[in-house]
DNA sequence: GTCTATATCAGGATAGAC
DNA sequence: GTCTATCCTGATATAGAC
């Protein structure tokens, strides 16, 4: 599988970033990793911010799709059981469940990057447009939590030896419960 | 209030860290808010390290006694409902809530930290014995959300007008559902 | 596209005076 | 208990050769 370096830059930093932090995470070990000199990422990226900003992104455009479609439907209990499906589905991207633990985990490094916020807002509009706003608090803390039953379904239980896809079905049957009542 | 000059560094160590990042905090900033040098921290705690590690042992003494309570009770529902409300009691205590939230948010940072280490098991083996290893996925998985979503009253719906007291009630319902089934 | 070399800076930490 | 002064290290970033 021979990619750019380009991209390989952007495996190697994920993969760091979400395993020690973007902090605690320097170019030296990024370049290492890749088999070049610090210097060398320059080329590729303009900024150690640059690299971050390109994960960001990816997940960026998929949020906001799905945003944009959440806001063009009638605010009904099927629309908001579609729209947990079809964050489930987006979880089962490779590529993006990397991205969001990379996200979870990096809260506070990243709380100044705008696409970050771009996401964190998004994210805040959706769940909170899962419920009106003369909804019992219990309802609303309910419904703001589903989405996060999907996240929890792929971390929370890693010491089990439950299947993937059973995993999956789990989570999505607890998210739906959540956003029910 | 006249506090002593060590327990002002944590304060202010604890509020740095939770709103920048403990890797992005630096003796520097917290000595200035203090009105000191750096070379002054030096006196009340021997490493930046020390620092953190005094804040997470007030938050271990907490939960070592409640999983040592847990423990030594038979598992029933009521013994998990009881959990719950332990658990939240414990969170309406403000200094408790803020480490709570710095942990939160630094998981990272704090990996290799030991005193962070035996709190994540204590809390993975609560949420763990809440089922029975024969339980279904998404039994397992509801229950080990429910402490978390005492911890999301607290920080999720910061957009809202609920009144606090009303709020509490909220999380502490949405966590028995999720230890119900 | 990648290298070597270097500039620049800020971090944590220590020594010793007051 | 706090200060000044200083050390050492490792970080991001740049310049310019290959």
């Amino acid at each position: 599988m021979p990619e750019d370096t380009r991209t390989r830059i952007q495996d190697i930093a994920l993969r760091l970033f979400t395993e020690q932090g973007y902090e605690a995470t320097s170019l030296r070990e990024i370049a290492e990793e890749l088999g070049v000199t610090k210097a060398a990422l320059y080329y590729h990226f303009r900024t150690k911010d640059d690299i971050v900003t390109s994960l960001v992104d990816m997940r960026m455009q998929e949020i906001e799709k799905l945003l944009a479609w959440f806001r063009s439907q009638p605010r009904t209990p099927e629309t908001r059981r579609e729209l947990v499906v079809r964050y489930a589905r987006m979880l089962r991207e490779r590529r993006y469940l990397q991205i969001t633990r990379f996200l979870e985990r990096n809260q506070t490094a990243l709380r100044a990057n705008p696409e970050f916020i771009r996401i964190r807002e998004a994210l805040l509009e959706i769940t909170t447009e899962l419920s009106e706003p003369d909804d019992p608090p219990a309802v609303k803390l309910s419904r703001s939590m589903s989405l996060f039953a999907l996240h929890a379904g792929k971390w929370v239980m890693h010491s089990e030896t439950v299947p993937e896809e059973e995993m999956n079905e789990a989570a999505l049957e607890v998210a739906l419960r959540l956003v029910e009542p």
